[in-house]
DNA sequence: CTGAAAGCGCTTACAG
DNA sequence: CTGAAAGCGCTTACAG
């Protein structure tokens, strides 16, 4: 019915230009360990060279049922964190020869959903999702999928192989710090009560307080979207007179709000309060006074979940759920307690 | 000679579940806007619904030539700069119907050649590319490339449709800012000189000078890669003694890195120098003290290059160029130049 | 080592 | 409004 009209060279044209059927033609450009004489391949690679014959994804994805694509799903890029998250999947990605497929879901879970049939409808060879609010998948159980699927930074889900972060104990590290340098008194700033990753930190701190018996030692607002809110928040309280020594915020970028805030305020850091965050964006050792932060290792997450990606595409499914370990970064922004000094 | 295995159903089980030929059932599956009687329209739907059908996107691709989806070539995710602009070029894409596969280059020329062609495989309608140090595109002619391209902050390139911030104009008034609070000896630190766009801003600042008759008030120091080479080289500046009474950076990277340097060496910003960057990263106003930015509109800049893009796969090439202007976002890390207070 | 042919899952001119 | 069939550009068992 249509003939071929793109520009481009087909593997029958490389083939009629070496000589040879389509049959030989694709052995040689689709595998290296292909059974073919030398000299036949040499002509053959020599066609396809001439002709800049680049082949037809869609045509081999069809055909062999495999695309050597996956796809990555990450609420935004805007964050720091996920930035460098999704970077460091494409690079592992990459060096296996797989491509990514990007899909910003804005947070939305209805929108999410939706690129996910989007990515499932290109076939996709495996799905990498870097849960954050929610993560109920919308009932989505790990087989429905269609294809091999796994979770970053997601509370257990059904099934789902996961790579996390301990934020519970990065959480009980963060407020050892603080309570060693003699703070008896903090203000946990975080996003919404649904981010698990936050109220697990929250939790984390929690323990150790009382466990170290305070437990009344830590006040906590949540609900706080951005620096912009942190900020804000942060202004308010000390204009109402802040009585917390440290400051602690759910990611570097509340803390970012809450150093501008109290440097607004005339509120020394860490003199007067001390400020620590978490994930330690490239920026943060920069910010003066330094943040002190609870380094996530998101490269690493991301690396690892292509790891087990890869793993179940290829049928050998052996490690199912990975754990790292959130890095104390200690900076200038805490110090020892006002009445401690 | 292979038998569908997988689990997702096709077309042909649609439309058997339907009880019409296949041809009908895509006929409905493919487009609102075809002549099928509702009744059938409707059974179809619902089979397709009951069998949770999602169209095979390489099957339609190849049939219709045509892939809904474009390929974005960026260097790295790691700068808010790119990380803003590939989150708008996505949102665009993704409004009207269009899926983004994402490059990453890490500014290395191979590979963004070779990821060219990787998105050419796959035959993507289209190809944005947010240039940075280079463009020449491997001789690329816009024609050669074989599918539609637009490219983002590059410098004049053989026939591509471009986006571009003026940069040049973007100089002439940071040093304007600059020259209006009394200073009258800046330090300019960027990138690689092969960096275009930061050697724009550069000679537009030049350019201001020279009007104002001062040529010589600029000095510039280049090869400067992130902020710890902006920290580093600030930094010893300050020891050797700067004679500067302001520095600008060539995006806010840079700055924080100056900021750092000249907090640590004990220099008041701005009583004793100012500073100023370029991008207006959203961190940058929380800044303490906040940065003073040419703001780049880099999510307009990302959404025009869509519509660009858009215009040249439907065959209606209407703009060619466009070029954006930058803001200046003054706020506390400049002031009166000391000798001028 | 090589070729002829069926098949991957859709779409769409062509005929009713 | 609907169906039968060719075609999109590859791959790969099956037979030499």
């Amino acid at each position: 019915m249509r003939r071929a009209v793109s520009g481009s060279a087909g593997i029958r044209d490389v083939a009629r230009a070496a000589g040879v059927s389509v049959a030989t033609a694709s052995r040689v450009m689709a595998r290296a360990d292909y059974p073919v004489a030398e000299p036949t391949r040499q002509r053959v690679l020599a066609a396809a060279r001439a002709l800049s014959f680049v082949p037809n994804a869609l045509a081999r994805g069809l055909a062999r049922a495999r695309t050597e694509t996956i796809g990555v799903v990450v609420p935004w890029l805007a964050n720091p964190y996920y930035a460098g998250m999704t970077e460091a999947i494409d690079g592992a990605a990459r060096d296996r020869g797989l491509t990514m497929l990007l899909g910003l879901t804005g947070g939305d879970e209805r929108r999410r959903e939706s690129i996910i049939d989007e990515l499932i409808g290109r076939r996709v060879d495996g799905i990498v999702i870097c849960a954050g609010t929610d993560d109920h998948l919308a009932g989505r159980a790990p087989d429905a999928l269609g294809v091999p699927a796994v979770l970053i930074g997601a509370q257990a889900n059904a099934g789902f192989p996961m790579v996390q972060t301990d934020n519970r104990r990065a959480g009980y590290e963060a407020a050892r710090h603080l309570w060693s340098l003699g703070h008896r008194s903090c203000l946990y700033l975080t996003g919404l009560p649904t981010w698990h990753d936050f109220h697990a930190r929250g939790e984390g701190m929690r323990a150790f307080l009382a466990e170290a018996g305070a437990p009344a030692a830590l006040e906590v607002c949540d609900g706080l979207l951005d620096e912009a809110d942190a900020y804000r928040f942060v202004r308010e309280a000390c204009a109402e007179g802040i009585s917390a020594t440290a400051i602690v915020a759910s990611t570097d970028r509340h803390a970012l709000g809450a150093l501008a805030a109290l440097s607004d305020a005339g509120h020394e850091v860490p003199g007067r309060i001390s400020v620590m965050g978490f994930d330690d964006y490239v920026s943060s050792g920069y910010l003066r006074p330094a943040l002190t932060t609870m380094q996530i290792p998101a490269a690493q997450m991301g690396r690892r979940a292509i790891g087990l990606l890869v793993e179940r595409i290829e049928g050998r499914a052996v490690s199912d759920e990975t754990l790292f370990d959130a890095t104390l970064i200690a900076r200038a922004s805490t110090g020892p307690a006002p009445h401690a000094g």
